[in-house]
DNA sequence: GACCTGCTGCGGCGTG
């Protein structure tokens, strides 16, 4: 437990500890590891901070440095600057003699070069950075005191490849000092135990999950629009709904109003200026492609209380520590359990407090979407994230970081990076491949000197090289992004970044919209798209990003599939789509988990089949590929396909049919690898992933900061990379890492061929209706939209919907 | 190079 002069420091500014506290100081009093978890606002990181304070007070006197006691881990530089302030509130007083520092990217060379020296008591920083120190050769010495590490947001870290740099780090930091604590913060997950696991080790003796056993109550609630009949069955904006939020916007004091694409919070951001003219200057926006100084002033304005709404993307689920909103607003689909609680969490950020969320549905069945969750919550049915295994680029990288700090012999690094969960099945094989890769380059690239970095000496690995060695550092890191437009004012200002395809459309002088800003192209030259604002009438067309496409969650879709029949609970959000599912029901059936409803529709442009597995947005991709690849072969016709998150769609001029045992075969696992290889551009879909591959295992020279070089020439040597590997080295097992990156990510392997295995055991039921239900329509749209310039798709959209509400009174 | 709705995150060093 905690000494007394802490626990009366604790008792006067925080109040009485909560039991988890309590349990924690225990626990991390009796030398234990482990996990915390807790919801946000819960007073974790105090929590976190107390108990090795507490073990140092034991060991240092309080008015001498005790230099690199506690390391504590942060995945954003911006909560690194945070965190600061709170850790440093109780040394202030307590030990006034300890520092609490930070090291991260931005930290001054200056800063940075004394922090080579001496370190302060606490040390906060980012796994890129503890990478970058780790190829020091002092600092082993240095952190001899080490005594507890802190991983902040760990559950953010999980599942990535910055979670494994963590996790080789960690396992590099308990060979040095074998007695040091390791606890990670994480909220709420389905796998509490595996994320332990990935933390401190999976053979750790000591492994403890300490849980605040009150979970916050959360509030989940849904607009729902006036008039359901005039609500689109499709569509993904939602701006029909922009009057009843601008008057929740009005109400609260403040409110966070979460969007799940960049170009959808330009457009929502305008749309409420517009609705609230009074309030137009306390309105802000804050997205990824925005330049750092403008989100700065915005989270700025958060912190200062100096705003009532800003509108953005997940570029604020977590971060900056504002002050707790009053109202947060998700418009659009929740996309998963885990992702609506974490952006519901930034409001009631107090223990006893109610989190709250208001949803706003874009499209008809998007109401069934916040009740589900509100469902699955209740029923505790939240994601997983799941740790990676065993990316060789990353080994690669981390093999590379530590010889470059210290010497060592292949053998002990082996025994190392084993006692982390991503590695502890490495093979001899897969060991000896990196070594050989990193001392020789591989068969195919022996002849170049640049890619043997390392060298084997007496049965020692080396990194000798300075220029490699700073090339190295510059490597170091796993985010890798693809090439930007910057945007500019002839003064110099940078706005932000916009995809090159959206620039390459515009013309000079032709308006967009941007962060807010009516602007027009002046110029756009090499990667520098030059600007003025613009103060023409008529808005400009909003840019398009190309950003990731998060899949519908196993766990929320199953919870919709289960609400569309009305279960577990009659809710209000339910009630509203009742219409709507009234005419689904009549014109087909709703489809559920029980069997798999397959719709034919005939209409002027051909036989349409709609299928609804539920099972995202990904599945269907490669779902919909390998269908339509299998029945054009059977049938002689090409077919188009469409996708989203509840199904998909296959659209030929003639040959599809109600036959159960062509979809049957269409549907089998048999042949299954070999028919979505060759129905998907894999190899294609290979060649580009392996430049993140090749990128992390620091194959490609890095850009300099500061000195901007096209990405293409990155792409270029990636893919001859790709090229050279394939034809001369392919047994190069980091050419299988691209391809089990495919399959995983962009296929969704595990959740595909489970979502086979299910159908095959549900019964089909096809049926042929009339016109389009509602579960069709935007299947159908997005076909349409696709085909069509945007304008167009509108308005045959918008008369298409005139004559679906006009049916749907008739029913 | 194709897509069109599509997120987020990090990172060096020495000198002036």
């Amino acid at each position: 437990m905690l000494r007394p002069p802490l626990l009366e420091w604790l008792h006067r500014e925080k109040g009485e500890p909560l039991p988890f506290q309590k349990q924690l100081w225990k626990a991390h009093a009796e030398g234990r590891s482990g996990l915390l978890h807790a919801p946000t606002g819960f007073g974790k990181t105090l929590a976190a901070w107390l108990g090795p304070v507490a073990a140092a007070l034991d060991r240092h006197p309080a008015d001498k440095p005790a230099p690199c006691s506690v390391l504590w881990i942060t995945p954003l530089r911006a909560l690194a600057a945070d965190t600061l302030m709170s850790l440093r509130e109780p040394i202030k007083t307590l030990a006034p003699a300890w520092e609490v520092e930070a090291r991260t990217g931005d930290t001054s060379s200056y800063r940075r070069a004394k922090l080579r020296e001496r370190l302060p008591f606490g040390l906060v920083t980012t796994p890129e950075s503890l990478s970058l120190m780790l190829t020091y050769p002092d600092f082993r010495e240095k952190l001899k005191h080490l005594q507890t590490v802190i991983v902040d947001e760990w559950h953010e870290l999980l599942g990535t490849k910055r979670g494994v740099q963590t996790e080789l780090a960690l396992a590099r930091l308990r060979r040095w000092c074998p007695e040091i604590q390791i606890w990670g913060l994480s909220a709420t997950l389905g796998n509490l135990d595996e994320a332990r696991d990935a933390l401190i080790g999976p053979e750790h003796p000591h492994a403890i999950t300490v849980s605040a056993k009150a979970t916050k109550p959360l509030e989940i609630e849904t607009l729902i629009p006036d008039e359901i009949d005039r609500f689109p069955w499709a569509g993904h904006l939602g701006t029909r709904m922009v009057g009843a939020v601008a008057r929740r916007v009005e109400a609260a004091a403040s409110t966070l109003l979460f969007t799940n694409t960049r170009s959808q919070t330009e457009i929502w951001f305008q749309e409420l200026k517009e609705a609230l003219p009074k309030l137009a200057d306390s309105i802000a926006m804050h997205h990824g492609s925005l330049a750092k100084k403008e989100r700065a002033s915005v989270e700025a304005g958060l912190k200062d209380g100096s705003l009532r709404c800003v509108v953005c993307t997940s570029s604020l689920d977590l971060g900056v520590d504002f002050s707790p909103v009053d109202q947060v607003i998700q418009v659009g689909s929740p996309k998963g359990i885990a992702r609506l609680a974490q952006r519901a969490g930034r409001s009631g950020h107090q223990p006893g407090q109610t989190s709250r969320i208001v949803g706003v549905p874009t499209h008809a069945f998007e109401l069934l979407e916040f009740a589900a969750a509100r469902d699955a919550w209740k029923a505790r049915h939240i994601e997983s994230r799941r740790p990676l295994h065993k990316p060789l680029d990353l080994l690669v990288q981390h093999t590379l970081t530590c010889v470059l700090g210290q010497p060592d012999r292949p053998a002990d690094l082996l025994g190392e990076f084993r006692t982390t969960l991503a590695y502890r099945d490495l093979d001899d094989e897969e060991w000896r491949w990196v070594v050989g890769f990193i001392t020789e380059g591989g068969d195919a690239l022996k002849a170049y000197p640049q890619y043997r970095k390392a060298t084997l000496r007496n049965g020692v690995l080396h990194f000798e090289d300075k220029r490699a060695a700073q090339l190295h550092r510059l490597n170091i890191g796993t985010i890798t992004s693809g090439s930007a437009i910057a945007l500019k004012f002839a003064s110099g200002k940078t706005l932000g970044t916009v995809e090159e395809s959206f620039i390459t459309r515009l013309k000079p002088g032709q308006a967009f919209i941007f962060g807010g800003r009516q602007l027009e192209l002046v110029r756009f030259h090499k990667l520098t798209a030059t600007v003025r604002a613009s103060t023409r009438r008529h808005r400009g067309q909003v840019p398009v990003w190309n950003g990731g496409k998060m899949p519908l969650s196993t766990e929320l879709a199953s919870a919709i599939a289960t609400r569309l029949h009305g279960r577990p609970a009659p809710a209000p959000e339910h009630r509203a789509v009742r219409p709507i599912l009234a005419i689904q029901r009549k014109w087909s059936a709703i489809p559920g988990t029980r069997e798999l409803v397959i719709e034919f529709t005939r209409t002027r442009e051909g036989e349409h089949l709609f299928l609804y597995p539920f099972a995202g947005r990904l599945v269907h991709e490669g779902l919909a590929a390998l269908a339509a690849y299998r029945i054009s072969s059977r049938i002689g016709e090409s077919i188009d396909l469409t996708q989203n998150d509840y199904g998909f769609s296959l659209i030929a001029r003639r040959g599809l049919s109600l036959d159960e045992a062509l979809m049957r075969d269409a549907l089998t696992t048999t042949n299954l690898v070999e028919d979505l290889l060759a129905s998907m551009n894999t190899a294609e879909m290979a060649r580009r992933q392996f430049r993140e591959v090749a990128r992390v295992a620091g194959l490609l020279v890095p850009d300099f900061p500061g000195k901007r070089r096209p990405t293409r020439d990155l792409q270029v040597s990636s893919s001859l990379l790709f090229e050279v590997f394939s034809k001369y080295d392919p047994a190069n097992l980091l050419l299988d890492q691209a391809r089990r990156e495919i399959l995983q990510r962009q296929l969704e392997w595990t959740r595909l061929k489970a979502t086979l295995d299910e159908l095959a055991d549900r019964p089909f039921r096809i049926i042929e209706t009339e016109r389009l239900t509602p579960m069709a329509f935007p299947l159908w749209a997005d076909r349409l939209s696709a085909h069509l310039p945007a304008g167009d798709a509108a308005s045959r959209l918008e008369a298409m919907l005139e004559q679906l509400s006009e049916d749907a009174m008739a029913v």
